[in-house]
RNA sequence: GGGCGCGUAGCUCAGGGGUAGAGCGUCGCCCUUACAAGGCGAAUGUCGGCGGUUCGAAACCGUCCGCGCCCACCA
């Protein structure tokens, strides 16, 4: 601290520090507002509900910044509903994952070289839930600190009891209903993972390989097929080609050798195959292509499965034992020895699939699986967008959601995990299949087992809007809470978790949409707009930034970069800006507080306020609108920049400034002005508190002996508009602007105090002169002028006393480039208003915009020419 | 192969038929009795290219170039 603050005079009313320290007040705010309830929300309540279900982060982790991203801006929409009288819940919890939070113990196992078989499902299971109990632990932790005013009461878990209920009794009615069948397929299977996996957990990209083209069949029968996969040759069980091809009809029905094996197999004809690509044949392999089975099917060919589930080899032979890439190049070569390559291409770029999970090639493979027929549950999830009563935002998004749910595939729901819901269905001796709903009990008796697999980590997510809510117990919460309102998550799982709770939400509360709107924001990105990887290094952990510069500032971050369904780059210096932000707001709360601001008693009747404070009342009462507005259509970035600037711009800088005079004369006018600027505070720090819930609650705490601004009304627009008062301040602070400018020019140091003579008739500004002459340094005149400066504004003339040191070089360098810039302007506008199409097409406003900027290029014109003569010579 | 979106200041992005904007960064002056995490002032753009519509285009239409994302059974 430097002597000169240190001789600073303490402020007697204000126990607040000079900087916010956002470290000390955080954490035991927090508690205090769970302490006091305020998150819970009751089922009895008469208020209208407002319901907010928190995407279920994995327990596979801990939280990134895209979910601080997403948290507080549900977290900002639920303050904010709760503020306005609504009965708001944001009900928090977590996910078990399935496959990725088994993957993540498995890996923890195999650091002890242990694998999962080694302890055995019970012990496993069992190990997993430690894992849970740990990360899950903080999780909440993380989100305490974010100030997330979720309602702990009802805190769900996807494997909690109750949820599991919902589980099974949905499992059970859509298997009465005939929407969930058992059949064998071709699924995408991870031969690491050792499971099935639905479509969307396939990634494909775009892999190097090999087409190679062999000869099949011999002597005068013979047909070349191109393939990337020739390991899989073991298991054909046909060769297939258009019908309409000539090259090849005479084959068709005919059966040819099958190179290293003993098998004969048929030609068959199929309007699948394009006569275009390749050699217009194709190898058909039911067991491990989908497209193959699919032609097998209509075929009636056998299929042969020619690898375990690891990927290995399985078909008597040479190949035995090998692994799939192993075998594929031992074949090529085996080939390649018999003459039968006839041709190769390398490097062939083609789209390969890979598990999500862990990137392994994806294997298709014929396999006995449980499936969820989709298409009546889809039908109805588009249905209800279609017709409106579910609105996604950005709108955008929509062609997205129907192309995919009018194109839907039935669903693989069953995993070969330990880690889930297991599927409650039962096997006889007799081969008999019994699904069991929740209450039942299960068959006993010889030979009676349970489907060993667990579902889909989604089937239990789809249920979140309503499990979480008692379903299917005809609970209050459920009665009250749902329909839930907003369903704000990251675009990347639309399909995996929005319209599957679309699906099931529909269809288990009766056609009744699990929530009104779908808000979708975009991914978090680092400061150069690139994705943020753990693997790069470039991931950040909230927690740092949340100690390094107070939760709020990073909230007020990510709410400013919320632009509606774009990503959302964010940068360290950005959330330093914001910490800067929230400091300003401490300061100017600090400032107002020692000069008496305060909420108490009535606002003054518009008579007895000065233009200063009608202005800033009038622009006040415009942003509660404004932002309230944005608020509704979900513009997070937008509302946040508009708070910002009202709040730093508008409020701490001009209309403090502007004040400050005000104050420090004291009296009646103060206590006015110091009662509207508790006003103006007041509802800022609350429009500004669902953003940034910290710093505000502090503040306001402190200047209105509040209880606390969590459960304090939100501000409403009370209609006051003050337009002339608004124009007059513009105009004044265009004045300042512009003396300010010169003053600078002038190389004058901004605290050096000059005489000068203010004429300021003509316009309204004349009750500001005390402000002006303190915001500008202004002495009272003195006896010479040695130069004058005068201001752009009609009848303003405010001439200044440089003692003779005036740097006319730099002024009329300055004067002449604002003359060139006057007749640019001049000559433009003239241009426009001469011409007649322009007169006759264009709305009127827009001519009157143009005479007034024409005739204030004449003024400036005249009063630049004025000054540059009253300058001295040089 | 189909669909969606984006190219605006050094960076990240708003805007959107009528005088080009913000934050950060840059340069200069300053501890001016709330705040140096601050104040004041300044500089910076052929709004991706080319056509068209219009009195007027950065904005609307077409086209080209570059980039991103999503979907798809390219053997």
């Amino acid at each position: 601290m430097t002597e000169n603050a240190q001789q600073q005079p303490s402020a007697p009313d204000s126990e607040l520090p000079t900087q916010y320290a956002p470290a000390d007040v955080e954490g035991p705010l927090y508690e205090r507002w769970v302490e006091r309830g305020y998150f819970e929300a009751d089922a009895k309540s008469e208020k209208p509900p407002y319901t907010i279900v928190i995407p279920p982060p994995n327990v596979t982790g801990s939280l990134h910044l895209g979910h601080a991203f997403q948290h507080t801006l549900m977290d900002a929409l639920t303050r904010r509903k709760r503020m306005q009288g609504f009965e708001s819940l944001w009900l928090p919890g977590m996910d078990h994952a399935g496959i990725a939070t088994q993957n993540v113990v498995e890996r923890e196992l195999g650091k002890e070289g242990k694998s999962r078989h080694d302890l055995g499902r019970e012990a496993f299971v069992e190990r997993v839930w430690q894992w849970k109990d740990e990360y899950g632990g903080k999780i909440l932790g993380q989100m305490r600190r974010l100030g997330d005013g979720v309602d702990w009461t009802r805190e769900r878990f996807t494997m909690d009891e109750g949820l599991s209920q919902a589980v099974q009794t949905i499992f059970k009615r859509l298997y009465d209903d005939e929407l969930i069948y058992r059949a064998e397929r071709i699924i995408n299977w991870c031969p690491r993972c050792l499971t099935a996996i639905s479509d969307i957990e396939v990634e494909y990209q775009d892999d190097d390989g090999e087409l190679v083209s062999m000869k099949y069949g011999e002597g005068d029968d013979t047909i070349v097929v191109a393939t990337t996969r020739a390991e899989t040759m073991l298991g054909d069980t046909a060769v297939a080609v258009h019908p309409d091809d000539e090259r090849y009809k005479h084959l068709v029905g005919r059966h040819i050798k099958l190179p290293l094996t003993d098998r004969t197999i048929p030609v068959v004809a199929d309007t699948h195959v394009d006569p275009e690509f390749g050699t217009g044949a194709v190898k058909v392999t039911p067991a491990h292509d989908p497209n193959d089975f699919a032609i097998g099917q209509r075929h009636d060919l056998e299929s042969l499965t020619v690898m375990d589930e690891r990927g290995v080899i399985t078909v008597h032979g040479p190949f035995e034992g090998l692994d799939r890439f192993e075998a594929r190049s031992a074949i090529v070569a085996a080939l390649r020895a018999d003459g039968r390559i006839v041709a190769e291409k390398r490097p062939y770029v083609h789209s390969v699939g890979h598990c999500s999970r862990c990137k392994t090639t994806i294997e298709p493979r014929l396999s006995m699986q449980w499936w969820v027929k989709v298409a009546p549950l889809a039908k109805a999830a588009g249905d209800a967008v279609r017709d409106g009563r579910v609105k996604i935002h950005p709108q955008e998004m929509e062609k997205r959601y129907f192309d995919w749910v009018d194109n839907l595939h039935d669903w693989c729901i069953s995993r070969q995990l330990w880690w889930g819901h297991r599927i409650p269905v039962w096997y006889g001796p007799e081969g008999e299949v019994v699904c069991v709903g929740p209450d039942e009990e299960p068959p006993t008796g010889e030979g009676w087992t349970q489907d060993s697999d667990v579902l889909d980590t989604w089937f239990s997510s789809g249920l979140w809007p309503f499990s979480t809510l008692g379903w299917p117990e005809q609970t209050p919460d459920l009665k009250k809470f749902y329909p839930t309102d907003v369903l704000l998550t990251g675009h990347d799982i639309i399909f995996f978790w929005v319209a599957r709770m679309m699906m099931f939400g529909l269809y288990a509360m009766d056609g009744e949409v699990p929530f009104k709107t779908i808000a979708l924001t975009g991914l978090v990105r680092d400061q150069f707009g690139k994705k943020m990887s753990k693997s790069s290094g470039t991931a950040v952990d909230p927690l740092d930034w949340m100690n390094a510069y107070g939760s709020d500032a990073v909230r007020f971050t990510l709410a400013r970069g919320a632009n509606p369904g774009t990503d959302v780059p964010i940068g360290e210096d950005w959330v330093q800006a914001s910490r800067n932000f929230a400091n300003k707001i401490w300061n100017a709360t600090r400032f107002a507080l020692m000069n008496g601001a305060t909420i108490e008693g009535e606002l003054p009747p518009a008579e007895r306020l000065s233009a200063t404070d009608r202005w800033i009342l009038s622009r006040l009462n415009k942003t509660i609108s404004q932002v309230d507005a944005l608020y509704d259509d979900f513009q997070f970035a937008k509302l946040s920049d508009a708070l910002y600037h009202f709040a730093w711009d508008e409020v701490f800088d001009w209309y403090v400034e502007l004040s400050k005079t005000t104050f420090m004369a004291g009296g009646e006018p103060a206590k006015v002005s110091g009662r509207v600027l508790g006003e103006v505070l007041d509802v800022t720090l609350k429009l500004l508190h669902p953003i940034v819930p910290f710093v505000t609650e502090t503040l306001w705490t402190t200047l209105t002996g509040g209880e606390s601004i969590v459960v304090a009304d939100w501000p409403k627009d009370s209609g006051f508009r003050d337009e002339a008062a608004e124009r007059e301040i513009e105009t004044l602070q265009q004045v300042i602007t512009e003396v300010r400018r010169f003053r600078a020019d002038q190389g004058l140091q901004p605290g050096q105090r000059v005489p000068a003579r203010l004429t300021l008739t003509g316009t309204a500004l004349a009750p500001h002169e005390a402000a002006i002459r303190q915001l500008l340094r202004l002495q009272p005149e003195g006896d010479t002028f040695a130069a004058t400066a005068t201001l752009p504004v009609a009848g303003a003339t405010v001439a200044l006393d440089l003692s003779g040191t005036i740097d006319v070089a730099a002024e009329r360098k300055r004067l002449a480039k604002d003359l060139a810039a006057a007749e640019k302007e001049k000559a433009q506008a003239t241009a426009k208003l001469g011409n007649e199409a322009f007169l006759a097409k264009a709305p009127d406003n827009v001519v009157d915009k143009i005479r007034g900027r024409l005739s204030k290029a004449d003024e400036d014109i005249e009063r630049i020419k004025a000054q540059l003569e009253s300058l001295p010579q040089a």
